[in-house]
DNA sequence: GTCTATACTCTGATAGAC
DNA sequence: GTCTATCAGAGTATAGAC
């Protein structure tokens, strides 16, 4: 082994916080040209780093990535996870919308990173969107065309409700650049689409 | 010059059919992987065709890049353009929800090459999203506003209402993966969602 | 018009000094 | 742990034979 974390001993500080440097670096640079578009040059610059020593805290360019990929999904699923489905069903989605919301606000990032590996054509993450996010989404779903029979909410196809919920909000931070190209200088694109995406769901769930 | 087409003469049939067969290799490979993460040994191969005879159509990689851009946004504001503001307005916008179904239905290559683009920060389209496109979402707004105002469909931002257009649609064929994996084999996508996005949108504009 | 050969640059990864 | 130097392979593009 010719470095410290390909082995069981805990990291120091000082190379936790270097790995986790070149993560966001790589988070950075990976998210705005996807894998191979990227070069570590790139992220070596990004990180304030040279290119041998990012190297060091990681075998490969590929490494990297997975390691970004590895935390990305968990990220990604957590707010859908929160689902309640002994929660107030309009409340719990409504909640559930928000919290994607923020998530495309707040880290911008990752959802395009996201959106990268999807658009090309999920090479590192397909067994995971077709077993850990299926799974996840059919369970969700069970819940939403309970509370429909329930007459709850509006009977709608459940998958496609899920998605419409991605599709709206995540679309404010993959295209961003269109957004504030479209809307000019004098929008706050996250406050005016929460509430737009909160009368448009209000009116969609209404039985 | 070193070869025909930076001439004014016009194109040999044989020309145009490669110079054709070229772009849609260059579509398929760009659409997946992004400019940086393409090469055109790839294209080549798609196309069938040799390296440096593509270089013999094409002065460069950026040339046949920038060749499809200029096609693609034409392509992508067509079925905005035709909203007529004289026509019934629910149905108008029926009818371009529709339209951009079709588009992504019928023409994922070019929505996943837009995305890209936009995804990448937009380096070769910035300048006609800023231009043009804003100048006709912004007439095409204007349109919506007054339907609004005559009480004609709901009191809704319509630059938000647009982008919920392009979302909702264009997820199915940039996430098209990701709507495959977590649907499975006895679905089919595109159908559900023009049933799904007909009874949202109805639900929507109801003013 | 199309091919082989090749020039030149970029990129991922390694060796080895300090 | 970090750096300079460097290698091997891939990538864009060109030269020149046919």
């Amino acid at each position: 082994m010719a470095n410290g974390q390909a082995e069981d001993r805990p990291l120091t500080r000082i190379q936790q916080k270097n790995r986790q440097t070149i993560l966001d670096a790589a988070l950075e640079v990976f998210s705005q040209n996807g894998f191979r578009g990227s070069t570590l040059d790139q992220i070596a610059e990004v990180a304030g780093l040279s290119k041998p020593n990012l190297l060091y805290y990681f075998p490969s360019k590929d490494a990297i990535h997975a390691q970004l990929m590895a935390t990305l999904l968990d990220t990604w699923l957590h707010p859908l996870r929160a689902l309640d489905a002994d929660g107030d069903p309009v409340a719990e989605i409504m909640a559930y919308l928000r919290r994607k919301l923020e998530l495309s606000r707040d880290f911008p990032r990752e959802s395009r990173l996201f959106a990268n590996e999807i658009l090309q054509g999920a090479p590192r993450m397909k067994a995971a969107l077709e077993g850990e996010l299926r799974t996840l989404v059919d369970e969700k779903a069970a819940v939403l065309r309970a509370w429909a029979a329930a007459g709850k909410i509006a009977d709608l196809p459940p998958h496609h409700l899920i998605f419409s919920i991605w599709a709206l909000t995540q679309h404010y931070a993959d295209f961003e650049v269109q957004v504030r190209a479209v809307l000019g200088e004098d929008h706050d694109p996250y406050a005016e689409a929460q509430g737009f995406l909160d009368t448009l769901f209000r009116k969609l769930l209404a039985p």
